[in-house]
Parts: C-alpha cells; structure tokens; sequence
DNA sequence: AAGCTCAGATAAAGCGGTTAAGTTGGGCCG
DNA sequence: CGGCCCAACTTAACCGCTTTATCTGAGCTT
C-alpha cells in the first residue's frame, strides 16, 4: 500500500529538526544553516515530499492562481483563435511561476463582475487577466476598488489605475491604409469589431485621419459584433452599392473569410475587383484561397509578457505596469493587389 | 476603509452562536435547528461572508479543482476549435458545482505525466479530464496509480477501471463511408489522424471494414501529425495519382480546409471531380467555398456531460463511469456530390 | 568575567475553515 | 419521578504550512 502523503512534520522528524526549520529550508529563507538545509533538502526530496496546496495557501495568503474570465457566449471560445492564443500565452508566462490559470465563461458582464467578487472574496486567485477594455470601461473602477492586482490586455489606458500591457493597433492601422492607398485604393471600408472596445475605436479613428493624410475619397468604419454573419452582411451590402469599395479592411479573421465568401459568391474576384485585408491573422486567414493579408502579431508571446507583467504586479501590488508589446506587423499574402484600372 | 474579510468566526461571534454551529449552518448540514440557521445565514449574507478556499480545502481536503494537462505544442490550442469548445464545455459542467477547471499545456507527454504526479502530490485538483486516449495508453497505469479520479474524453476504453464518455465514432464513420459509397464513390482516401490515437484508429479499422461491405475499388487510410500542412502534403500527393480518389475523407476541418485549397491549386473541381467530407465540424468547415459536408457533434455539450459525470465521481471514487454521448452526425454541404462520369 | 550580539534553531500561535467528541436541557417512557 | 434519548449546540482538535516570538550558546567586546 502506498504511504501516506508525507508532510513537513515527518520530514522534520527524520531531519531531527523542527517544522519550523523545515519551512525555512523549503522556502529558502535564513533561519537555518546551509548544512542542515541540504539535509533537509534532501530527506524532503527522497521522501518525495510536496508542499499542499491549500495549506501553503492558508499559511502565506497566496492563492497561486489568476483568474481569466470570458463574457462572450461560450461558443465563441472554440471558434476564435485569438482566445486559444490568449490562454495557452497566459498558461506558460504563469506556469513559469507555478501559478496556475482559472478560467471562467460566463453569459454576460453582470456575472462576469460577480465573479471577480467572488473569487477575490473567496480568495481564489491573486489577480486577474481582463480582455477587450472597453471605452468607459465599468469593470475598472468596480476592480480598483476590490484592491486586486489586474492585468488588462490592451490598451493604452487613461483614468485609471489598473495595468495593461498593449500593441499598439493605431500604429499598425496606420502601416494597413499607407499600404492599401499605396497601392491606390481610394474606396476603402472598414467592418470594424464592437464599437465599445477601445481598440475598435482606435483602430476607426486612425481610418478617419487617413482619409485626410491620403485624400482618400471613401473611407468608412461599420461596427459589428464580430461574427461571421456581420462580416457577410454587411461585405454583401458594400458589394451591392454602384459605387462599391475597392478594398475591405476586417477587424477579425473570422470575418474576413467570411467576406471573402461573399465576394466569391457574387463573382467579384479578389484580389482585382476588390483587396481584402484582415487586421487579425491565424490559420484561418492562411487557409483560404487567395490567401488573406493580414496584420499579424504573436497574441501568444503577448499573453505572456501580460502574465510576468501580472506576477510582477503580484509581488508589489503598489505597481503600476503599462507594458507595450510588438506592434502587429502587416504580411502581404494574395488578398490583396492595386485595383482595376489602376 | 474597506472592512477586513469576515471569517466565521466572526458570523459567530454576531449570531451568538459558536464556530461550528456556523459551519453546520452554512454547510446546510444538521446540528442547528431551523430558526438558528436562518439567523446564521442572515447573518453571513449581511456581512457579506465568503468561504475561504484555501481554508475549506485544508478542512475537508478538497481542492474544488479539476485538471485538464495538454501535451501539443501550445500553438495547436488556438488552432483547433477543438480545445476551445472542449475547454468552454468542460468550465461549464463544472461551474454547476463551483468546481474551477485548471488548465495546463506542456511540449511532451512526460511533461504531462510530471504534471499529474505534481498536482495531485499537490492536491491542487480533485481529479483530471484527459483527452485523446491512445491505443495502449501509458497514462492510464500511472493514473490509476495515483489513485485519482479521472475521466477520459474518448473510448471505449477497455483493460483500465479509468472512467471514460465516448462518441461513436465507427458508428459515425460507417455512416460517412455509406453516404459516400451511395453516392457513387469507389475510391476513397482517408486522411486520418495520428495513428497513435485510439479513436484514429477505430475510423480506420471502420474504413477497412467498409471496403469489403461495399465492395469498393480502394480504400486507404493515412496518417498524418493533424496539421494543415500534412493535410495539404498528403492531398497533393493522392491528387497526383493517375488513378485519383474521388472522395477524401479528412479526420479534421483544418486538414480538410487545407485540402481543399490543394484541390482547387490543382484545377481539381471540388464536388464535381472531387468530394470532400470532413470528421469534425466547426466554423471553418462552413466558411469554405464550397462549404465542407462534415460530421458534426456537439463538443461542447459533450465536455459539460463529461463534466458532470467526473464530478459524480470525485463524490464517489468508488465509481467507474462510462458514459456515451451522441453520435456524430453527417451534414450533407455543397463539398460532396456523385462522381463525375456517373 | 560580565555583557552583547547574533546565527541557528525551537516552540507555538495562527490562517479559516471542518468535524469528532463532548455537553446541555427538554420530552417521553415505564 | 428517575432514567434515557436525542436534537441542538459548544468545545477543541485538526488540516499542513507559515511566521512570529523565544530560546540557546558561541564568539566578541571591554
């Protein structure tokens, strides 16, 4: 039969030391010499001995988790890549630090906020991830005021105390329009993301200032609510107008090969008749025929980065982090070409 | 400044009662009458009292978590929608009981088994969620060694007391291979899986089966590492073929999506010269053109039922479940057609 | 040689719950 | 009316580890 579960006691009792003692060695904080350290060291590894979780919990007041809480509806999780991209980036920046991740997909935002309560009540985790910062974001004031370390994905933020870690879209927008007006388009649309995000909004003003840089005769940002369908309604209805754009700009992959669908549908071929650029890149953009330019970036290196910011900010809560990461990068595939008649 | 947490103890001391009338009370276990635990419980309300979980887990040694340990290379999980909608499905299972879902991605399988060894020494977890059983599994000795709950998506699983909660996926194949052989198809290539897997396998002895039943010309399975590359590698080199199959059958969507890319790079019409059928279903399979037939299965629903089976069995280790869930389902798209000259 | 300091260790008090083992007092029985 | 039982509580131990005193003795000072 297997033995017990070994704890500090037995090992201090076959260490011939105190419990106490046995703490300091495994933790390694003066109090003990450096021999009986390696002594220690050694019984509690030949005893194969782990700390318990829950206990070390209780005794230190560190959870050794961070929460991560979604309020999309929970089939989005499967069908975005970007939120795969996002976890497995958090998991190995924590996992470096044996922090663990609890993730959380709730239906709506009032849940969401009652479960950074509850967690920071319940002591659950030491800090969260909080993805897609809103304009006049609720969540950040009701968390200040939870005194709970939080790293926001995005950003720059004003107002506010939190930390975030951002790439900076406005710029990479910026390189998006240089390079489609380069190429002499003049008619271009943007089916944007959720106009409550902060980085829909950026991303729509650098177009609106673009429009003057490059005496652009059509620019403009439709929102939507990032699924597929949108991306083909409204592709579908920019393609209908006499006038139609010669090149589409999509907040998200998902939507843009669903435009291109449309597009192929109503015989209108890309890249001569239209350009399409997606302002997200993953498998999917790379997958379709033509292949879709894209604004790529490593979302999982992103991740992280936020998650050392997050157990830096753990560490000292009196931090404040505002971490910038590479900005998105723009590779051309075959979506894109200068317009007919050009 | 914000009052301290309250502990029960403190609930005690302002409903007059002791500690471990508090605990019963709130534990909705019996020891306190009626009245007294209405009391306990205004009281907790009102003060805004939540467990601490740490603390419970040292008392009742439950750690209130469940495992899910990835070993593929961390990329894969913002690749396959897969993961997100078994991870979306699993959190939600658990979420009845206010179980967590830890989540842990690592490069290699011995990384994986650490990782089991490490969180349950730990008692970090209550018990694991597995995933891809393999046809001789080294993990299932090592599991039930551990002596932990544990239950495995995929099956049936013989030889192991490890509980499992299958899909029939032979039932599912035969109906992909009867579908494509009633269209008229005599030559049918299958791009499989990792040959490793046991559900890889089962499709493939399926397909074998099949050739006989149906008295088909060829049938071949062929392995690959599931990604969109190997699928591409691999449908190239079938389409170069004197003798080409006119049906292919991928085990995932982003195989079969990158396949038919190959198609249509090669001037192979697909449904007319080729049909394309996909063993797993999910945004991308409908956002070609044409939009991939596939067998489709509520992943999702799937991972919450198994969920909910894995807790049943951490209150009852005793237990072994094995628990079946529905069987894929064909959906005819506009990928699949009679083959040319019938 | 008395007085200090300080490294190296011990003992014991938590941390916030759960739970086994008492302790009451009222109702019911013969 | 004494004896018993049982529901309703209380006490206190305990879960495994951390952490804050507290203790001890060797080495230095003066």
């Amino acid at each position: 039969m297997p033995m017990a579960r070994p704890t500090i006691a037995d090992i201090a009792e076959r260490a011939g030391v105190s419990k106490g003692a046995v703490s300091f060695a495994l933790n390694g904080r003066p109090g003990v010499s450096e021999e009986t350290r390696r002594r220690i060291l050694a019984v509690a590894d030949e005893m194969n001995w782990r700390p318990h979780r829950a206990a070390r919990s209780l005794g230190n007041s560190r959870a050794g988790a961070v929460g991560l809480i979604l309020s999309r509806p929970a089939r989005t999780l499967g069908l975005e890549p970007f939120f795969g991209q996002v976890v497995s980036g958090l998991q190995a920046g924590l996992a470096e630090d044996g922090t663990a991740l609890q993730l959380l997909v709730v239906e709506d935002p009032e849940a969401e906020m009652a479960a950074y309560r509850t967690w920071t009540a319940e002591k659950r985790v030491d800090g969260f991830v909080l993805l897609d910062p809103l304009i006049e974001d609720p969540r950040f004031p009701a968390l200040e005021a939870l005194e709970v370390p939080v790293m926001v994905l995005g950003g720059p933020l004003a107002d506010t105390s939190l930390s975030f870690s951002w790439a900076d879209d406005s710029e990479a927008m910026h390189e998006a329009v240089d390079y489609l007006a380069a190429l002499g388009h003049r008619h271009v649309v943007h089916v944007a993301g959720m106009p409550q995000f902060l980085h829909t909004k950026r991303r729509m003003d650098v177009l609106t200032e673009a429009k003057e840089r490059h005496e652009l005769a059509e620019v403009v940002s439709i929102p939507t609510d990032y699924s597929d369908s949108e991306g083909a309604v409204i592709t579908r209805r920019v393609l209908s107008r006499r006038d139609r754009p010669t090149a589409i700009v999509y907040d998200s992959d998902v939507m843009a090969v669903a435009g291109l669908g449309v597009a192929l549908e109503m015989g209108v071929r890309v890249p001569q008749d239209l350009s399409i650029l997606s302002f997200d890149d993953s498998l999917l953009a790379r997958l379709t025929h033509p292949a879709l330019t894209a604004l790529t970036r490593d979302t999982q290196g992103w991740a992280t980065e936020a998650a050392r910011e997050l157990l830096r900010l753990i560490a000292d809560p009196t931090l404040t982090v505002r971490h910038q990461s590479s900005t998105p990068v723009l590779v051309p595939r075959e979506s894109t070409a200068p317009p007919a008649g050009q």
